[in-house]
RNA sequence: GCCCGAGUGGUGGAAUGGUAGACACGGGGGACUUAAAAUCCCCUGCCCUCAACCGGCGUGUGGGUUCGAGUCCCACCUCGGGCACCA
């Protein structure tokens, strides 16, 4: 802030004003009270394998999203969240329940390591003072966390639960019978006793059946090989942007396009496709879950729909297409593969197949395909380009793809494919805007009805066939194909036409997913080491229990490898001892560290089974929309895992969440260094006062909306805490009785700042309690009616209004007040008097009179009267204690 | 391109289909003061009017439903978010 815009009155009080009211010197009372609050354990939340008294009450988890602890510290818009949720968390407080509201840091990330590669030094002290000066800018504001309970993610005691989970992970597969996960070596079990022929469980379809007899004779690498393919966190290959030039790994947004294909956005290296080793997270076993219990969560709307479209259900059909050689062709009997298709109604639309480049299916056909050679070279040149070249070029909505690019693709010359439906036999082609991710990656094209498949046939001239024609609002399929003839499908519309023809060509109805398995590794340095060995053998062997946790090594450099491995794989120690060198991701920490809190210390265990049978799951959440495919959906995966294995009690992690929005710059603009429009908490609460800011970044709107920061607008809320000031000093001098008027006016707000509050709508919250003060200030308030109303602003401001309390516990434990129903009802009532909808007068009346008398005193009305003259009464509507109006010819 | 969400005074915003603009900022005027700051009181959507009254117009645009629409429905415009060849 370059200037004061506001001198408060502590300042600046004249000598006149000191006499009749003390200052309100927010800096002493504010630090006062912290003092106190931390030496009383206000806010500390008893455990249950050690506490009593509280317990007994009802419990209430309140969380924020924890903070990655960034070096350039908080601007005033980081804490709006926490300030909401602690305004909420205190209320709850309050109102009896036993309130578990902690704070903890995630501190493994990028910007510590590139601190440590600039500096050549270990980035964990580094972190460790973050840490602490973050926390130090979050105490200054008035939280009521309990400290006691904090968590950080790159602390060994912390990390050793990450890595537990992990080995959890390993050690278990998906069982899709029963639905759930379960231990691998159950799996095993049934392995030995009956091979895997009678086992459903998830595969990626690679692994072939085997009777018992063979798993028996395999050896130990080719059973851990099979076992790779059912475990939750499995190791495999995963297509990366490799820059060879500067030997690491760029994700999507680094990469920019080059005159001869993609280079890295620094330095303009070429980047290629290539398959690493990579771990992973099987949360596609989970999709299901996912999306079906998304319903029921108290979450935002935007958030669940967000998830849901990230998951991508779809349901469709599998339909078996069967190869055979062209005429004159020597190979009789190619065998078949399966397309996917969600509009199997138009099977006998198909004038084409189309398989995904890389499908192992292509390979295999290698010695029938009469142009194998262009076809090779076909897909190293799909291969070459990265998954965004792919998009931008073929996406004719793209502003890149001009229009001699777009969809390319090769027929594969020597087979056809043959439609189950009618026999027809169609030429079979390798494109690139088939995946071999999605579905069976093969597809039939069905020109006519896609817009794919129709760019595509356009370009290279395929046929296109009509079979479906809207009609008005229905799609019916037309006359086509060998079923016409029985009539069968004329009128259907097309879902009931899709089931009938999956039938008939006996394809198998399934369910897709467009989410992906999670890759769950980093070549990186600061993050939790992957807790496995692997031996010269090739095999994997998991750490036990005990050995955790598996703590970082000290590096010489904290560089990338410079061949895509990670600073660990150049520690001999590690190297030698065969651990994994990959770390964690970052979001690995973050997906479980609400249940850390629950028992923070606990050695033997992430918690107790007594602290999470008592908090079971959080109540409500609050942080920002931007994790909705990320930090909350891994959160929920990891738990549901937990949940199957019994070592959580709900399905859920998150009952209820809500996001704040962010508060921009003054001038409208994100708020960044970079513009000079950064406000800095520390400053804002040493001029104006931690209880100002609160209160203010609370009125400032709706809590999840998207707000610019007003360095005028904070004034309002000093003054309207100064006249609470004041107001008490006056109150103090008097002796007041009860006010009639002013206990309606705060009944009324009791009620409104409690719904207010539960629905998260603060802003008018503390509207309300303005509307209170300027009555009481009108008016006159009694000394207990003032508490009632210090209570009620307790969760805003917490240390004025526990300094100006005068009762005998903390305010903060001191109750939440309650209504009282009949002081909220009005005697009297003002009604709009309407004509023809228009506004021409108001009556007030008794709030129980029937309508009748309304309708009587609004017609008496000498307004209402001219604009009667001469006119007919049509109608009068009286709507009670809102409006009356006259309708007129 | 597809899927969500939002457009209200000078500003941030309020409003179960029922008197649009609560509350606050800013602005104008006044009181207090030698003066300023702070504080207190009054006014403050736009047009018409010296002013008040009266009246007219007003919630992105155009239609519709309704006694009554910021709110519900349809189309469009603008902005924000998510997805991105998912067959």
């Amino acid at each position: 802030m370059e200037k004061c815009l506001y001198m408060p009155t502590s300042a600046k009080a004249t000598a006149r004003q000191r006499k009749l009211v003390a200052p309100y010197d927010h800096i002493k009372i504010e630090k006062k009270w912290q003092k106190a609050w931390e030496a009383n354990k206000t806010y500390q939340t008893e455990n249950p394998s050690t506490g009593s008294g509280r317990l007994r009450r009802k419990k209430m988890y309140v969380l924020d999203m924890f903070p990655y602890p960034s070096g350039a510290g908080l601007h005033v818009g980081h804490p709006r969240g926490y300030i909401g949720s602690d305004v909420y968390a205190r209320m709850q407080r309050m109102a009896g329940f036993n309130v578990l509201h902690p704070m903890g840091f995630d501190s493994f990330g990028l910007p510590a390591e590139q601190y440590a590669i600039q500096t050549k030094k270990h980035p964990g002290p580094f972190t460790d003072k973050l840490v602490a000066q973050y926390k130090k800018q979050l105490e200054i504001i008035g939280f009521s966390y309990d400290w006691g309970r904090e968590v950080a993610t790159h602390r060994p005691e912390y990390y050793k639960w990450t890595q537990w989970i992990f080995l959890k992970l390993y050690d278990a597969w998906y069982d899709t019978k029963k639905n759930k996960a379960r231990d691998i070596k159950e799996l095993i079990v049934m392995f030995e006793k009956s091979g895997n022929k009678s086992v459903a469980a998830v595969t990626d379809g690679t692994v072939p059946l085997f009777s018992a007899k063979e798993w028996n004779s395999f050896t130990a690498l080719d059973q851990q090989n099979i076992l790779m393919h059912y475990r939750l966190a499995y190791e495999g290959f995963a297509e990366v942007n490799w820059c060879e030039e500067m030997g690491t790994v760029l994700a999507n947004d680094e990469i920019v396009d080059g005159p001869n294909g993609p280079v890295s956005e620094r330095g303009g290296y070429p980047v290629i496709k290539k398959a690493m080793r990579q771990w992973f997270m099987r949360i596609t076993a989970y999709a299901n879950r996912l999306l079906k219990d998304l319903e029921p969560l108290d979450w935002p709307a935007n958030i669940k729909e967000i998830q849901k479209n990230w998951i991508g259900q779809s349901e469709g059909s599998e339909i078996e297409f069967t190869l055979q050689a062209k005429a004159g062709n020597p190979v009789p009997e190619l065998g078949s593969f399966n397309v996917f298709t969600t509009r199997a109604d138009t099977l006998f639309g198909v004038t084409y197949v189309v398989i995904a480049p890389e499908h192992q299916l292509v390979q295999d056909l290698k010695h029938v395909i009469t142009n194998w050679s262009v076809v090779e070279t076909y897909i190293k040149s799909v291969a070459q380009k990265t998954e965004q070249e792919r998009t931008m070029e073929s996406d004719p909505a793209s502003a890149k793809a001009s229009a001699t690019q777009g969809k390319t693709g090769i027929q594969l010359e020597g087979i056809v494919a043959v439609n189950p439906a009618n026999g027809e036999e169609v030429p079979v082609w390798i494109a690139d805007y088939v995946l071999a991710s999605y579905g069976t990656g093969a597809v039939m094209a069905v020109p006519a009805h896609d817009e794919r498949d129709f760019a595509f046939a356009k370009k290279y001239n395929l046929p296109i066939r009509t079979v479906v024609k809207a009609t008005d609002n229905n799609e019916h399929t037309t006359a086509y194909g060998t079923l016409v003839h029985s009539g069968e499908f004329n009128g259907m519309n097309s879902a009931a036409a899709k089931k009938a023809i999956t039938t008939f060509v006996k394809g198998k109805i399934v369910t897709k997913y467009k989410m992906r398995d999670a890759i769950f590794a980093r070549q990186r340095y600061w993050g939790e080491p992957i807790p496995l060995r692997h031996e010269v053998n090739g095999l994997i062997v998991p750490l036990k229990e005990k050995a955790l946790p598996l703590t970082l090594p000290n590096v010489k450099s904290y560089e990338p490898s410079g061949n895509g491995e990670s600073p660990l794989a150049g520690v001999k120690s590690w190297v030698k001892e065969g651990y994994e060198t990959n770390t964690m991701p970052g979001w690995a920490g973050s997906s479980w560290y609400f249940l850390r809190y629950m028992d923070p210390t606990n050695a033997k265990a992430f918690a107790s089974e007594k602290a999470v049978d008592y908090w079971r799951d959080v109540d409500m959440y609050v942080g920002g929309a931007e994790h909705a495919t990320g930090h909350l959906l891994y959160s929920r995966f990891w738990h549901k895992f937990l949940y199957d294995m019994e070592y959580v009690p709900t399905k859920e992690p998150f009952k209820a969440l809500r996001n704040q929005g962010l508060i921009g710059g003054a001038d409208g603009r994100k708020m960044s260094k970079r513009w000079g429009n950064v406000i800095n908490p520390d400053e804002v609460v040493k001029l104006y006062g931690a209880d100002s800011l609160r209160l203010f970044e609370m009125f400032l709107g709706p809590f999840e909306a998207h707000l610019p920061w007003s360095t005028e607008g904070i004034i309002g809320s000093r003054r309207f805490i100064e006249r609470v000031w004041r107001l008490s000093q006056k109150i103090a001098d008097e002796k007041a009785a009860s006010h009639q008027k002013g206990a309606k006016i705060l009944h009324k707000t009791i009620k409104k700042v409690t719904e207010d509050i539960q629905s998260f709508s603060f802003n008018t919250a503390v509207s309300s309690l303005m509307i209170c003060l300027n009555e009481f200030e009108k008016t006159s308030v009694s000394a207990n009616d003032f508490k009632i109303f210090l209570q009620l602003l307790a969760p805003f401001a917490p240390h004025v209004t526990e300094e100006l309390w005068t009762g005998n516990t903390s305010i903060h434990l001191s109750g939440w007040p309650k209504y009282d129903p009949k002081l909220i009802i009005d005697d009297e009532v003002t009604l709009g008097v309407q004509i023809n909808g228009k506004v021409r007068g108001e009556v007030t009346v008794a709030a129980d009179a029937s309508n009748e008398t309304v309708e009587a005193a609004a017609l008496a009305l000498p307004r209402i009267q001219e604009y009667l003259e001469g006119m007919t009464v049509k109608k009068i509507i009286v709507v009670p204690k809102r409006i009356i109006n006259i309708v007129i010819y």
